[in-house]
RNA sequence: UGGCCUAUGGUGUAAUGGUAACACAACUGAUUUUGGUUCAGUCGUUUAAGGUUCGAAUCCUUAUAGGCCAACCA
């Protein structure tokens, strides 16, 4: 409720506020988006912000969103892609209108280019890509049209019809609109329409050898499915003037585009192109690698779908380039996790903790699963007098501000008992292999009676009914803050330390109930969730995300 | 040497001609059986120069900086 009442108080963005308009001139009655993936990678933290507002301005404003699968270019597609991107879209909490194809319009798209043969607004062309990339000019000198711009309608609606039967190979022809060789606008100089491709499509098959380019397919997509606004990103700018050229000259529904900015992110890259290069190049064990900014990565680190959208949401958009701080995700990571994890006591390096004067062998305690959610219960946790703690937990010769366990001091064992250090064992190298301490019996915790006050709590497990875990730590995959900005190949940044893997970390037994997609958290560690690569025979948990810790900032 | 887009704290966004603000980050302090959470506070911003105006982050001009455009990619 209060979230809803934050909504309301903010302010809106740009294409809201073009929308209001709309909707208030009774332009329309409703609005139609569309979210238009090329199936050739998988979808990251960029995409998604376009997914949520696409999706979010239909759901706020009353419309519809439809999932359309931009896959006019056959040699880079597939099905795993297409299947992937789904999966990712309902996950984040979004639901489509129609699962549509711009090659479910191929037949309809080859009229258009009749149409506009017939207009005398497109050619068949002859030309190499060479020759017709040297006749477009530069962007300081017009460009010079050919002699092919010449042929006559008929024939170039034969040499068409040709090029679709198959007469041709890759590259001999392409159609071209005959728009402005000379346009300041390099889009505007005769764009290619179609050109040939002797290839197989994931949903065609071999039913077409010529494709429409992009320029020829979206807008046309677009004004098909009578989408009201079609939001894309900022490189498209100049298409719009053929977005519009288009639509104009076929005289059929004008969809209208509008662009904003792209989201970049700290410490990782964001175009497909180098994340299939990860990929493909083993620096990452897949698309789906908790380090990778992709959806599906994220999903695999612990990230949770409200964590995303809330991000998109509060981040918002706008038409400046930027690079927003990966820790702005983090915080919204943490935010939800917070109230959500249930809370575990996990030792990922073990010191021994022996209680002399703790005369029962063991006996069970209970702890809250999370002390931000009085719903969520509680759990059995076993103590006894022989407990791991954390190594770092343990000082011999503390500094002043040292909370934590020390010869002489004192420290509460998390829903458990306040201990004292009386005895540290070292062996013949100097190691220290042991703490023994005494306990207070009074100070059990929920009844504690002792009046004693300490600064510091740990957690710990008790050595007998600890169980085995395997824990993935994951770091930023660059070392530098925009990889892709530096000179030279943006892999030379790659943080050889992005994974640290602990082969067997000590856990408290309500551990061993864990399930896929279940966060937790490891109470002073951070957020795990477990992974997919876990087994009966072993389970691996994926560090989503570290806790703040102004202690690791302060001791500096 | 063409055209287009954009410039607000460290970062991301507001303010729509009328008091420059919100979130994150950073820093203090309080609370806390997680050095977590929570709470209170501090820090710091309109690229520059002109112009219009009673009044400009906002409108105009110029400059500067960054981005995009010369793929048979999208």
């Amino acid at each position: 409720m209060s979230a809803e009442l934050k909504s309301e108080e903010r302010s809106l963005n740009f294409l809201e506020e073009i929308i209001e308009q709309d909707l208030k001139e009774g332009k329309y009655k409703q609005i139609v988006t569309r979210f238009p993936p090329e199936p050739n990678g998988y979808l990251h933290i960029g995409h998604a912000t376009s997914i949520c507002l696409n999706f979010g301005l239909t759901k706020k404003y009353g419309g519809y969103t439809n999932l359309r699968f931009d896959d006019t270019n056959p040699v880079t597609e597939e099905t795993e892609y297409v299947e992937s991107i789904k999966d990712d879209v309902k996950w984040l909490g979004f639901e489509w209108k129609n699962e549509l194809y711009a090659s479910d319009y191929f037949d309809k798209l080859y009229e258009f280019a009749i149409t506009l043969i017939k207009k005398g607004l497109a050619y068949v062309d002859d030309s190499t890509s060479e020759e017709i990339a040297t006749q477009k000019g530069t962007p300081t000198e017009p460009g010079k049209r050919n002699k092919y711009a010449d042929r006559s309608i008929e024939e170039n609606l034969q040499l068409f019809e040709e090029m679709k039967a198959g007469k041709y190979k890759d590259g001999e022809k392409v159609l071209r609109a005959k728009i402005d060789m000379e346009s300041p606008n390099m889009i505007m100089r005769d764009p290619l329409l179609y050109r040939i491709k002797h290839a197989y499509h994931h949903r065609t098959a071999d039913k077409w050898c010529i494709y429409p380019m992009y320029d020829f397919a979206h807008g046309q997509s677009d004004s098909i499915e009578n989408i009201t606004h079609s939001i894309c990103t900022l490189e498209f700018v100049p298409h719009r003037e053929l977005y519009d050229w288009c639509i104009e000259k076929l005289e059929i529904y004008p969809s209208h585009q509008y662009e904003f900015a792209r989201r970049n992110m700290t410490y990782t890259v964001m175009s497909k192109r180098k994340l299939l290069q990860l990929v493909n190049e083993k620096h990452v064990t897949g698309w789906d690698d908790p380090r990778m900014p992709t959806i599906s990565g994220m999903r695999r680190r612990g990230y949770t779908a409200a964590a995303l959208r809330e991000f998109c949401d509060r981040v918002g958009i706008s038409k400046r380039e930027n690079i927003v701080d990966v820790g702005l995700l983090e915080f919204f990571v943490r935010e939800d996790l917070n109230k959500k994890a249930l809370r575990r006591m996990v030792v990922f390096d073990p010191l021994k903790v022996v209680i002399t004067n703790y005369a029962a062998s063991e006996e069970i305690l209970t702890s809250e699963n999370n002390p931000e959610d009085p719903n969520s219960g509680t759990r059995e946790i076993p103590f006894s007098n022989e407990l791991y703690i954390e190594r770092d937990d343990f000082m011999e010769t503390p500094s002043k501000k040292y909370f934590r366990l020390a010869p002489g001091q004192m420290v509460r064992l998390k829903s458990a008992y306040i201990i004292k250090c009386e005895n540290v064992i070292k062996d013949e190298a100097g190691n220290i292999t042991e703490i023994q301490c005494t306990y207070i019996p009074e100070s059990k915790s929920g009844s504690d009676t002792s009046g004693i006050n300490v600064k510091g709590t740990l957690h710990w497990v008790s050595v007998k009914h600890a169980i085995s875990a395997e824990i993935r730590l994951y770091d930023r995959l660059f070392k530098v803050e925009d990889p892709s900005s530096g000179e030279g190949d943006f892999k030379d940044y790659i943080n050889p330390d992005s994974l640290q893997i602990i082969k067997s970390v000590f856990a408290e037994p309500a551990l061993k109930n864990a399930h896929l997609a279940d966060s937790y958290q490891f109470i002073r560690k951070g957020y795990f969730v477990l992974d997919k690569d876990s087994s009966t025979s072993g389970m691996i948990f994926n560090r989503t995300v570290g806790l703040k810790d102004s202690w690791a900032k302060a001791s500096k």
